[in-house]
DNA sequence: CATCAGGGCCCTG
DNA sequence: CAGGGCCCTGAT
């Protein structure tokens, strides 16, 4: 394991996201299994990013309000950063935290809605981390419980990981595609994440001669982006629908893998399990071309309260 | 003790 | 298009 590097280097500016912006909401998702890649507490999120081929921490706090935000972004480096550098981060940045995303439309026509209106008003989609980073993270996912699943990935990021250190956090910094392919199928399933491996190091190697690049995949039409994404081995339609969220995709259908088939039975039907059509045809019937959207608030909102207040149903279906 | 499914996907027939 | 196999683990 390389040492840890500490940031020193600070920058710091002030951001106005486009209200209503619920910083918390957008932020932090307790559904999501944890990673030492973040860290999120109330108003504060921390994060480890690569830019331009540099290691970096971004670090931002919440110093407005809901419907009159503010965000307080510091960013920590080894060295001085550029101008040009920082013009371009900060771009990157407003769209990974939809800051500059209009979203008054969608929460103006459901401000009468039981979630929508009230807990997770103003919450923005979440595209922090990296194309790479959702891949890598999405195979872990797969086929697994939630506790076998966060052994794999501390286990890949001990191995191969960035241990980074700035504003007293300590966290990872996701590998490059590059250390990957150099470790080998072998020294993966050391690391127990099985036939995994091999998709593994497959796409790493795709990211590390550049056939797939996040900017580029940024701008093209949807289902040009859905049928590269689905050649990748390991990548089926489950994991895509993490994928195209992450590029800011909007799709007009999603696939209902069995475990969220099961929640969102509950969910929206009080019912044990109903069909994934019967799911999809109730999210349009709310919440029309906004069902998709609207659907991953209501997900995520569901595991706000989980988290506040154990829901019995709930606590069930989360295997660990 | 053995068996099995798990927050899928690939491959084969 | 259905179904077996995949790695490993904890639950039964």
């Amino acid at each position: 394991m390389a040492k840890t590097i500490t940031l020193k280097k600070k920058y710091s500016t002030e951001i106005i996201p486009k209200a209503p912006y619920n910083f918390n909401k957008t932020v932090c998702n307790p559904g999501h299994f944890p990673t030492p890649i973040e860290v999120w507490e109330p108003g504060k999120f921390w994060k480890t990013m690569r830019f331009k081929n540099k290691i970096l921490g971004t670090k931002l706090e919440s110093t407005g309000t809901i419907n009159k935000p503010k965000i307080k972004l510091t960013i920590f480096s080894t060295s001085k950063l550029s101008k040009k550098f920082i013009q371009d981060l900060i771009e990157d940045l407003n769209f990974r935290y939809g800051l500059n995303e209009d979203l008054s439309e969608f929460y103006e026509k459901f401000k009468s809605d039981s979630v929508l209106g009230t807990r997770m008003r103003g919450a923005h989609g979440r595209k922090f981390e990296s194309l790479y980073e959702i891949i890598m993270i999405s195979i872990v996912l797969q086929n697994a419980t939630v506790r076998r699943t966060v052994q794999m990935m501390n286990a890949l990021l001990n191995k191969c990981g960035q241990k980074i250190k700035f504003d007293n956090q300590e966290m990872y910094l996701i590998w490059k595609p590059q250390k990957l392919v150099k470790a080998g199928e072998q020294e993966l399933r050391n690391l127990k994440v099985g036939y995994r491996a091999k998709m593994f190091i497959r796409i790493s190697k795709q990211f590390a001669k550049g056939e797939i690049n996040e900017y580029r995949l940024r701008k093209k039409p949807s289902e040009e982006v859905k049928k590269e994404l689905l050649k990748l081995y390991g990548i089926g339609p489950a994991s895509l629908d993490n994928l195209l969220g992450i590029l800011g995709k909007h799709q007009l259908i999603i696939t209902i893998p069995p475990w969220e088939q099961k929640i969102y039975s509950r969910l929206l039907l009080n019912k044990k399990l109903v069909s994934p059509n019967k799911i999809l045809k109730e999210l349009k019937r709310r919440y029309g071309k906004w069902s998709i959207f609207a659907s991953s608030l209501l997900f995520e909102d569901l595991f706000w309260r989980h988290k506040e207040k154990s829901i019995p149903w709930l606590e069930k279906e989360i295997r660990l």
